[in-house]
DNA sequence: AAGCTTGTTCATTTTTTTCTAAACAACTTA
DNA sequence: TAAGTTGTTTAGAAAAAAATGAACAAGCTT
């Protein structure tokens, strides 16, 4: 026989109120601001979207209120959040009594920027470390030019290499010109 | 057996032999790596090689050497061309007593982003110095809200604002680092 | 257990982006 | 002037990306 649950009676969750107009006005502004940020990053308007609203928020959202807000599917609302939460742009707050989750926004420049590199950068340029690698054996062994051609070819991936180099040396600095 | 061609008598233009099988094979990986380069630059992939292919090869390519060599349309790759220009990627250069465009790549990174700056991260920075100050305004103006709403939206304006700023200030840092 | 609520997954549809091919313009040479 | 090159433009096809919605899972509540 399971034993009876007793319910929480204070569960009443804070809720919050159905937002007035100016409350939208600033939303739509606040939402306006990271969508155009979207088309820089490469990243889908929705997500866009779904951080401006977390973020235009004063108190977390429920994944309900966002799908309400933005009228986004519940499909493209679940798959939105969990790239925001990869990339540590969004946090899970815990409301005591209340099953749901809610959303809150990550706002230090530091963490969002950490985020990206790690999840967008940092894989580009590690498989670029050996493609380029693979290049250098080619352009060493590469028959069927001549002298001045395979000069320059060398050179040519040297120059990529001093690419790869400055890169690695720009992205801490990043890090720190940002914290 | 390719059908025989009629030619300029005289003109002989300093024509690129058909590659080897070994520059074949070197000029892919070339091609490889900055197709790769465009998943996180956010640029079709053609763009990605056809600046591949002019950087593979040791001399000037023209247009129609870059539509055989990648199997893209003339439209494509002139639409190509068009954009790398425009980012300062690639140059033409000129051949005396050849009609035809040459196309060699700019292989400095400094100016590389110098043009991804340009093209792609300013135009934005401005539009958003814009709107945040439309959504200060909102924040200030903004009835209906509690005093503590009020104050976490201000806070989340300051951000925004402290954002735009470390940008501003990261932008020439980041030139200075690659120069 | 049956019936809610909350959220995820994924096959399908919709939308957007990218590419192509055909028409065209500008220029050169016959 | 006609005919040939070289490259651009653009309407529409093809491909890719994103969003939807229905089925499903997991956990409460009664």
């Amino acid at each position: 026989m399971p034993k009876p649950r007793l319910k929480l009676e204070n569960a009443a969750p804070p809720e919050a109120h159905a937002p007035s107009e100016s409350q939208l006005a600033i939303q739509a502004q606040f939402i306006e601001l990271f969508v155009s940020a979207t088309g820089v990053l490469g990243v889908p308007r929705s997500i866009g979207e779904i951080y401006g609203v977390i973020f235009a928020a004063p108190q977390p959202l429920t994944f309900q209120e966002i799908v309400e807000r933005l009228n986004l599917s519940k499909g493209s609302v679940s798959q939105g959040l969990r790239a925001l939460r990869s990339l540590g742009a969004v946090r899970t707050a815990y409301v005591p009594g209340d099953r749901r989750d809610y959303f809150e926004p990550e706002t230090e420049l530091r963490n969002l920027v950490a985020g990206l590199l790690r999840d967008r950068i940092n894989p580009h340029l590690e498989q670029a470390r050996d493609r380029l690698g693979r290049v250098r054996q080619q352009v060493a062994a590469g028959h069927g030019l001549s002298a001045t051609e395979a000069e320059v070819l060398r050179s040519r991936v040297n120059k990529l290499e001093s690419w790869r180099k400055k890169s690695a040396l720009l992205l801490p600095l990043v890090a720190k010109v940002l914290g």
